[in-house]
DNA sequence: TTGTACGCGTTATCAT
DNA sequence: ATGATAACGCGTACAA
């Protein structure tokens, strides 16, 4: 059973212990033990034992290089994000890199900074990295590019519908989280409510704003654009939108904000102007990014899972690889109240 | 319909032109093609011409996986950061990713949890990859175990000073920049300084706990224990410990918090209370987060150049990479004064 | 200066 | 069920 050649003890940690060692070490061909690696054939428990024993003897770890070159599989997929230290895409980071680890594969994260050319070079990048797959978080490639690559390349896309051969899409509800929202100042009495918009070529951006309205005219009332400031997703731009608003003189009682960094930025500029949330302004963003809990006073938003849409981006791509079709989907909506939003009183 | 796919037996890549074909399209070998692609030797121009335009006509692209396993080198490095998420190090790793980038390297992202095993799994995973060199993050490794890797992967580590071959240490000076947080505070008037201190097997956090007593001491102050609340780096425990504070009934009219999320959490726990920053307390933080700059009110920190510390540390591991000894430091710490601190009032 | 030949560690194909 | 053997795409001694 065992070999003669003892080596004294291998220092597992080093990984020069190769697959034809392992092969040599529990008597049989290489062959063999890569099929009892990937399971690709049915083996004898007798040799399956052996090769067992003898990779735990020596410790062999299986060389993904040496994979990807061999069989056309490297474990690994690309991620497309916009910037690694993104708040909200960072929790969707974190859950890819949870699921896709459990299962033996490794993220490449790179940043495509809101640029439709610098997604095609990352995506060239990533593809000369011979990914297995890919994912996109958002993203500003059109939907046609994106169909040809998923050709070649299984991808998993979120933030948009897009069907397609080797493409699975994954979106949020964010008509329905805004009306959510909007619906929640609605009921606190609030008829004055202001919107700060996303960038709308954002495709979320266009979707909130659209629910923003619905929720408006389904209880009768008429947007009115005095109301509604164009933003562009960051703290500033929220700040701003309400220093313009304030200046207007347009009265208001709530602002919705398309996210929560607006919203961070609104909440400021309402404490510059000496307004108080919620006594005077109830505030209402979009996204429950971590901060929201701790912000002065803790947020009312829509919660967006970006956790769980980072595992379920991952978990659709490994069934996508293993040739099955997902069928997940991300959860509906949820507005979490907090203590930025308070019912109207009389003056507002 | 849907025709059940083949799994995993298709190379991805669209156009899939190898060395040798651009060696047979320009007439020369392979192993010509190869050096003038590496530099390795000197080539006529005449064939490096030849081989140039065929790269071109042919799209030809190396395949790092391949090269990989020939050469050795795989152009990508390990970052061993603490969470993917991490709103400090994000900025550091966006860093990292910029530099890197620009000299054809690519970065695999893992994370550690800070738990000293995970990262030991983190190491084996990216060694495994055949990463060409390793980046960790401050980390909780011990120093002779990172001693130890480094000896046979070139290795750069922040947030400690570490000497030893193949490693090289970034470190930031926590100490100073708590000294200058407290002395801002002092030279405001304020005595009484309560500190919110990080979990001490941190070493930054029992850095910054010593400036913040050294800069009592050199205004002859003692230190008071009961001004000394235990956080551990997380918004809760800010907001916990200065819950702590206000029902021990000792007097304090400033707070120090060892890091921004910890003083986010103090802001709003000062709120819960009916009392105001800065105008019943003034707060400093530390770290400078992105969010610091819109909180309310904008948080007066120690800015901690995460970007320029990410930016080094890739450019150091390039420099080690390349066999030279890097010699760059992080920029001293700077204090930001924004509108969370004022001149302390009688009866603070 | 340039080419030949071999090796990197694994998987896939074809035998047996 | 298992074993040779040939790729996989490139780097690099070694030779010329």
């Amino acid at each position: 059973m065992r070999s003669k050649s003892s080596p004294a003890r291998h220092a597992a940690s080093g990984g020069k212990v190769t697959l034809e060692m392992v092969a040599q070490h529990s008597g049989v061909s290489p062959a063999t033990v890569s099929r009892i690696l990937n399971g690709t054939a049915v083996v004898s428990d007798e040799k399956r034992e052996a090769v067992d024993r003898a990779i735990a003897e020596l410790g062999f770890v299986p060389n993904p290089i040496a994979r990807g070159l061999a069989g056309g599989r490297t474990l690994s997929v690309g991620v497309i994000t916009q910037a690694i230290d993104s708040p909200f895409y960072g929790v969707a980071l974190r859950g890819i890199e949870e699921v896709l680890d459990k299962a033996g594969y490794i993220p490449l994260f790179v940043s495509g900074h809101w640029d439709a050319d610098e997604e095609k070079r990352c995506i060239e990048v990533l593809r000369s990295r011979r990914v297995d797959g890919l994912i996109v978080l958002t993203g500003r490639l059109g939907d046609a590019e994106l169909g040809k690559v998923a050709k070649t390349l299984p991808t998993v896309i979120t933030g948009r519908v897009l069907k397609a051969p080797g493409l699975y899409s994954l979106q949020f509800d964010d008509f329905e989280g805004a009306r959510l929202a909007t619906e929640h100042l609605l009921q606190l009495g609030h008829r004055r409510i202001a919107f700060i918009a996303g960038d709308p070529v954002h495709p979320d951006a266009v979707e909130r704003l659209r629910g923003y309205k619905a929720a408006l005219q389904a209880a009768g009332l008429k947007p009115r654009a005095a109301l509604q400031l164009q933003g562009s997703f960051i703290e500033e731009s929220g700040r701003e939108a309400v220093q313009r608003l304030l200046a207007s003189g347009e009265p208001f009682s709530a602002i919705f904000a398309a996210n929560d960094q607006m919203a961070f930025g609104a909440a400021l500029a309402l404490y510059e102007h000496g307004l108080r949330v919620p006594e005077d302004v109830s505030l209402v963003g979009f996204d429950d990014l971590a901060g929201a809990t701790h912000s002065i006073p803790p947020l009312t938003t829509v919660q967006q899972p970006g956790l769980e849409m980072g595992r379920l981006a991952a978990s659709s791509l490994l069934q996508l690889l293993a040739g099955e079709r997902p069928k997940v989907t991300l959860p509906k909506p949820q507005l979490v109240v907090r203590a930025s939003t308070r019912r109207m009183v009389a003056g507002g």
